[in-house]
DNA sequence: GGGGTGATTGTTCAG
DNA sequence: CTGAACAATCACCCC
């Protein structure tokens, strides 16, 4: 290409690539130099040029003069980062290298005469810059990291139980890191975590069988108890798929392995883990809706699954479906909409006109401009007809009376005649213009019938909350030492302050109950499994934790790794994983297949 | 033929 | 406080 074509060209600036990428030597050591020297010929044969060109010119030079020191300063930093990455790429092969070297004395320590895998992982050694590509997957994780990412990737993808994932983290992790060193220390007499973690398995313990499979080259690490069956977590954990969880916590403790082994510290072991959203969370909250009285548990949850519309509630922490939105009853009178809507009824015939190719989501999109174009005095008459249609409304649900069902606390909160409606400024609507007064600022209302509180639970109270503050925070237990913790104290609170209409009373009062056996007290169970437990046992299991970390860090980089490696492979999962077919059929196979296990 | 989708704004509801 | 559902509309698309 000829050298500088803008000179040639004119004004428009033609910019040389960025780096340079082949390698090619830089043109000349000196570019000002060259420029000039190429320019002054130039300038000289067209000497002709006037003098407006040739401040042109100049002014060109000292452009091009710019961007080369820039361009240079950018191949500087992108040395040093070159430089950074080449030395991090050794660093990782020198810590991979320690690595593999304590697998194979665990591996020669335990059968002391295979040869085989020593030569190879010897040869290993040696070569080192191989090893990046063919040792990683059958050196020191020859059954782990197949398990790990199979873990990871259902789990990040689709659905599942926090109990595979805790089992993982449980039984896969302590395994893949806590080799025995073959340091004289005696085997402590504690089991590891990972095996008694077992015991919170809803499994009868099958027998135990040895696991020699021609798919694991290098055996298991010898544990001191007889192994309750490996064979049972690759059972499990090949369920993964199907009980695996997509959920942005996955990755939190994904982060922090050590804190997932002290959340499953089985001293005293929990019955479950109670943060869990576990599988009794759902099938309880369906379960406790027949009890409620409703007799339409199953219509319902269709209802909802109908309407979900597929939108992301799969992003949720905890998926909300579980306790999804109240069915609206068909016959019910349908809301007014809002004042947009009823600006869109009375003017998309007319927007239609004015647009005739348009459809309808366009004209939408162009009457959302229009009203957001209009002043508030061009508004008023849209809400003064908006609050007619309310009043109308209100009217009809005066007369309607909703259907007979155990939980209608909230069903209908029209009942209380309380339009929240309001004008786009205060006082311009009357009556109804005033800020409407917060609910925690009402008083409570029992207008529709319903019966108070009753007085004999209230007197049980300590100190009396304000009404506003009782409710379903006044169900979490008491912050404290567990052990202080009495169930008895703790429920009769929230039984209390339910000042809901209707059935609540008595639907709120077993729900309380239940809530903080499984939410609360477990929860101080597992902190005093580290808290309170045998203090030897806990600082053994510190010191493991704290030994644990720092390798585990390693094993992270070496997944970081892994999952570049495996990108591709994880968004085609990711595409069969959100496939047409949706989380709901795979949230009911998933449960069926719960109960089955 | 039935039902979902899209596009909007404001209100309601559940957590 | 937050985020999802819901309200109306209907051409269009998919099953």
């Amino acid at each position: 290409p000829p050298p500088f074509p803008s000179l040639a060209c004119g004004p428009s600036p033609h910019r040389p690539p960025l780096v340079n990428i082949s390698g090619t030597p830089p043109p000349p050591d000196n570019p000002q130099s060259s420029i000039m020297d190429m320019e002054k010929p130039r300038l000289e044969s067209s000497r002709g040029l006037s003098a407006q060109d040739e401040i042109k010119y100049r002014r060109k030079y000292k452009e091009l003069k710019k961007r080369i020191r820039e361009i240079e300063e950018e191949n500087d930093s992108l040395t040093v980062k070159l430089h950074r990455a080449r030395k991090n790429i050794q660093r990782l092969r020198i810590e991979r290298n320690f690595l593999f070297e304590r697998l194979e004395q665990t591996t020669m320590g335990e059968n002391g005469g295979n040869t085989d895998s020593s030569e190879m992982s010897s040869d290993d050694v040696s070569h080192d810059s191989d090893m990046v590509d063919t040792t990683d997957s059958h050196t020191y994780t020859p059954f782990i990291y197949p398990l790990f990412l199979l873990f990871f990737l259902s789990s990040c993808f689709c659905y599942s139980h926090f109990f595979f994932f805790f089992f993982f983290f449980s039984f896969c992790i302590p395994t893949f890191i806590s080799t025995p060193t073959p340091t004289p220390t005696p085997p402590t007499p504690t089991p590891p975590r990972s095996l008694l973690f077992l015991l919170l398995l809803p499994l009868p313990h099958p027998t135990p069988t040895p696991t020699p499979t021609p798919t694991t080259p290098i055996p298991t690490i010898p544990t001191p108890t007889p192994t309750p069956t490996p064979i049972l977590s690759h059972i499990l954990l090949l369920l993964c798929p199907v009980y695996s969880s997509y959920s942005p916590l996955f990755l939190l403790f994904f982060l922090t392995p050590p804190l997932i082994s002290r959340l499953v510290s089985p001293y005293p072991l929990p019955p479950l883990p109670s943060f869990l959203p576990d599988q009794s969370d759902p099938p309880l909250d369906e379960h406790d809706r027949p009890l409620a009285g409703s007799s339409s548990s199953s219509s319902h949850r269709h209802h909802h699954h109908h309407h979900s519309k597929g939108s992301g509630r799969g992003g949720m922490l905890f998926d909300k479906s579980a306790a999804p939105r109240r069915k609206k009853d068909p016959n019910a009178p349908k809301r007014p909409g809002n004042v947009f809507f009823l600006y869109c009824r009375l003017e998309r015939e007319k927007i239609k006109d004015e647009h005739p190719g348009e459809n309808l989501g366009d004209l939408t999109k162009l009457l959302g401009q229009k009203w957001k174009s209009l002043s508030k005095d061009e508004k008023q008459k849209y809400y003064d007809a908006y609050k007619k249609e309310q009043e109308d409304w209100q009217n009809a649900m005066k007369t309607y009376t909703p259907p007979a069902s155990g939980d209608k606390s909230r069903q209908h909160p029209q009942h209380n005649h309380q339009l929240q409606f309001a004008p786009p400024h205060p006082g311009m609507g009357g009556p109804m213009g005033g800020a409407p007064q917060p609910p925690h600022l009402q008083p409570p209302s029992f207008s529709s019938g319903f019966a108070p509180p009753q007085p004999s639970s209230v007197s049980a109270a300590p100190p009396p909350l304000r009404p506003s503050q009782a409710g379903p925070s006044s169900s979490v237990p008491p912050i404290g030492p567990p052990a202080l913790y009495h169930p008895g104290v703790g429920f009769a609170q929230p039984a209390q302050h339910h000042q809901l209409p209707g059935g609540g009373i008595a639907t709120t009062e077993s729900t309380p109950v239940a809530t903080p056996s499984r939410g609360g007290a477990p929860r101080g169970g597992s902190e005093m499994g580290s808290n309170v437990g045998d203090d030897m046992m806990d600082e053994e299991l510190e010191d493991d934790d704290d030994e644990l970390e720092g390798e585990m860090e390693e094993g992270e980089e070496e997944m970081d790794e892994l999952e570049e490696a495996n990108g591709a492979e994880e968004e085609e999962d990711d595409y069969e994983g959100r496939g047409s077919n949706g989380r709901n059929g795979r949230r009911e196979e998933h449960r069926e297949d719960m109960e089955d296990v």
